[in-house]
DNA sequence: AAACTGGTTTAACAATTTCTTAAGATACGA
DNA sequence: TCGTATCTTAAGAAATTGTTAAACCAGTTT
């Protein structure tokens, strides 16, 4: 899960990432208001934390700009004072949620999280071309055929299946498939290849791209250069 | 399963949610009455856990908004005094079960699930493939044979059955069959077997699934795989 | 009471699957 | 072209799962 926390004070923007990245949220940070709005529409994140009193800008302008902009991603507002004229405010202007300053860490994880699962679309099903996975029932179809992956690799490819067809970095990959220690690269290598072996080999089109560089991502593709 | 805590102690409301989450259930808050009636009736949950005594709205007040919404989600309402005057009211306004606070959480988390279960559409008849079971008669057939299954295998079948064809993990498996002990993996190993030794062993197809690493399931079809 | 019955648990071991390591091959970008 | 990143392979290690037999337990029957 991506967080994006834009809040002009360093030292609480700082305490919030670090409690979070324990947790394995990754956060990125904005300083300003209008920093965030640039990051916000350049890169995709989950969640935005989003700090009332800015420099120049206020939260709520923020918010409604990104709204305006067409950034859905929800956001959750810290505020000072906690009035329901203030929150009709932010709902109005397409705010997620309130959470008063100063405000516990392990309350704005939890919100954070629920936030994260309520606009999380329930998918029991992915598509990739003519990949079908079934998250739930542990099962994946490719070309009508099952196919029979091993855990690691199934991880891995669910990953990759949830953020389609973005591109996943390895780190990124390494951290999900194990949360609580520091595996080598190339062991990552090899549950790839593993993956590739039963997803693509068999088939025409392979599906599991590689981004020299930056990682990888499930997509259909057309191999075909602009000559 | 998805909970929704109104409750206004915002510390309550975390410890309820830490405890549920230690045992898989998934959280969301609601700080007020009014943000509460808002996400019942536009997010799924499964269970509703209510403090009576929030801020402006009664909890009962919010609950007959929420029935005359049409939610018909169970609710579980917290309440200071327990007064049989008190519940007639809660039965009446809709509410499905009380708890007088303090309330140990095991016991919060029984009544919960208790109340989930209740609530569950109990199915008179599950099929899976030519395995037919009767849950409430105690019966099952497999090719129009009668099957002889001991209790806690019995048990087991019912578990897989209903969540058929998703996934259950040996954990969740054990705490089901098993409420209130921790049991040796190696037991759910052999009444696992005994379950095969009657379910699959005499017939073609195996129903039951291993996914190593994640659990077991029913489900018809073959995870096969050119070698 | 002793023996029987059906079921559960324990424990040891076998079989299988999966993971990691390591090292060579190959492709990519400067 | 070189250095680096990525891919491929194979083999031993580790973990998970499957199987069996015997001990155990609570009711029931002799």
């Amino acid at each position: 899960m991506r967080v994006l926390i834009i809040e002009d004070d360093r030292d609480l923007a700082l305490a919030i990432s670090e409690y979070l990245e324990l947790h394995h949220l990754e956060c990125d940070f904005a300083y300003t208001g209008e920093s965030g709005i640039e990051l916000a529409i350049t890169h995709r994140f989950d969640c935005i934390i989003l700090d009332n009193m800015l420099p120049r800008t206020q939260g709520v302008e923020v918010c409604k700009a990104l709204r305006s902009k067409g950034v859905a991603t929800p956001i959750l507002m810290l505020t000072a004072c906690d009035t329901t004229q203030e929150q009709l405010a932010g709902f109005n202007a397409g705010l997620d949620d309130f959470v008063a300053k100063p405000c516990p860490m392990p309350i704005l994880l939890a919100r954070l999280q629920a936030l994260y699962r309520r606009h999380l679309p329930e998918r029991d099903r992915i598509d990739v071309a003519d990949l079908v996975i079934y998250p739930k029932e542990n099962r994946a179809l490719r070309a009508n055929a099952a196919l029979k992956i091993p855990p690691t690799s199934w991880k891995m490819l669910l990953i990759l299946a949830r953020h389609s067809p973005e591109v996943v970095t390895k780190q990124a990959l390494a951290e999900s498939i194990w949360p609580d220690e520091d595996v080598d690269e190339g062991t990552l290598n090899v549950h790839l290849h593993q993956l590739r072996k039963i997803v693509d080999r068999p088939f025409d089109k392979a599906l599991i791209q590689t981004h020299v560089g930056m990682g990888l991502s499930l997509q259909a593709w057309e191999n075909d250069q602009t000559p």
